[in-house]
DNA sequence: GGCAAAAGCGTGGTTAACCAATTTTAATGA
DNA sequence: TCATTAAAATTGGTTAACCACGCTTTTGCC
């Protein structure tokens, strides 16, 4: 019996019955877009928990856009109305801990997606950036040392070429848990490193030339080696 | 001078300089992946902040996947090298809140994705979940009410039946502010939810039939539609 | 000498007291 | 009676004290 996950399942628990709760509330008030939820002094008492745990309950519903904090003000509904809140909560109750195949089966989504956005908007200053990138690669996979950061940052430099900020925040929020387990499985060493200084040199002049159809087909040809290297690997 | 905005942009700038801190003391005490940060004590008596604010820099590069907090034991570096490190916290540390437009692209993007993986992977319960939707839907357009949020739980329905948790969190993380500016501009009334009834009943019965390719075809028309719409509106 | 048990210390997590700012209310004076 | 002002209460945010658990070290027994 594993102690520390049990005692994290319990955290959860906490923190997602007290979600349910204020959801209960909220529906019991008939509480509407903006309309002010009662001050976290006065959900703890009522909740039976303590405020902090209120806070943290309130920080997650921020999060997710149905909720909003006004310091010295209150705590108001977003404009979001009953329905969507309660689907949504229902959702964010039972969301699962991503496993490896959906980070890839997204990370390819976005960013077949960024290289076409940052063909057509890329600036100077996201031109330089990519190629420091793209040197730091080429440079440790010469001497032979494994480069999954310096692969993986190429990337990132790409999403934030792309100026589109969410589909950049999502690329960082992933990215590491990439990193993990590229490292884990040993994904990305030797040969096919080689081989990924060409197909990324390649992405970057398409990008260069402002070409998303080229760029979009050298960023699928670059996958489809890792698709299959992930896929064979697990 | 609007006083709540200065403060807010404080806050996140204290917070923005104790993760510069920790990034620096990483690399100063040139930290690996597994390494042990001091603790959360010592860094805020190093930084000379609270407790608390080390705390939730801490639990913001922790959520980004760079840290671990273990209880009773300590935080540690994620298995991301220096490299990645650096270059992730950069990108956070600068990090734009997305403009509708990119919303929209993003959830085009995903739902076109969704669309498809759902109707490979869809069980008898993902169906039960979006017909129930689909008539909540249609029941709310033919009332001549708004249905914003059952639309968009709809599609909801539709992430969550893709079996990609990455990209379910994803699209749970964009509804909300997409619904707040569907209601503030307007988006999605009268003959244009009408004509939403006949093409979510399209991608509900090509998810049904297990046919991808149609799925995709029939959500791209629905996107079409609101896609302008929300272009023009802007 | 070796091993086990217990005690002490260090950890992240939790709680409660405190703060600054804002809003409301009441009192006072015109 | 109304306006103005000041004080008190209410808010989310912050800080510091407290807790339960785990690890290490020390001590005592075999």
């Amino acid at each position: 019996m594993n102690l520390e996950v049990l005692s994290i399942s319990d955290n959860k628990k906490t923190q997602n019955v007290v979600i349910e709760k204020i959801r209960e509330l909220i529906n019991y008030k008939n509480l509407e877009p903006n309309d002010k939820l009662p001050s976290e002094r006065m959900l703890s008492e009522k909740f039976g928990v303590s405020r902090g745990i209120v806070r943290t309950a309130i920080q997650k519903l921020e999060f997710y856009g149905l909720l909003k904090s006004i310091p010295q003000s209150g705590t108001f509904v977003a404009d979001v109305g009953c329905i969507a809140m309660n689907g949504i909560i229902d959702d964010i109750l039972d969301l699962e801990t991503p496993d490896f195949k959906a980070l890839v089966e997204t990370r390819i989504l976005l960013e077949l997606k960024t290289v076409k956005l940052a063909s057509l908007r890329r600036t100077e200053t996201d031109l330089n950036r990519m190629k420091s990138a793209l040197n730091a690669y080429t440079k440790k996979v010469l001497n032979n040392e494994n480069a999954v950061q310096e692969d993986l940052l190429f990337h990132l430099a790409i999403a934030k070429a792309s100026k589109n900020s969410t589909m950049n925040t999502f690329m960082l929020s992933i990215t590491p848990e990439i990193i993990t387990n590229f490292a884990k499985y040993h994904v990305c060493d030797d040969d096919l490193a080689m081989s990924g200084i060409d197909e990324h040199t390649a992405i970057y002049e398409a990008i260069k030339d402002q070409n998303p159809a080229l760029a979009r087909e050298k960023m699928k040809i670059h996958f489809k080696t890792l698709y299959q290297y992930c896929y064979n690997k697990q």
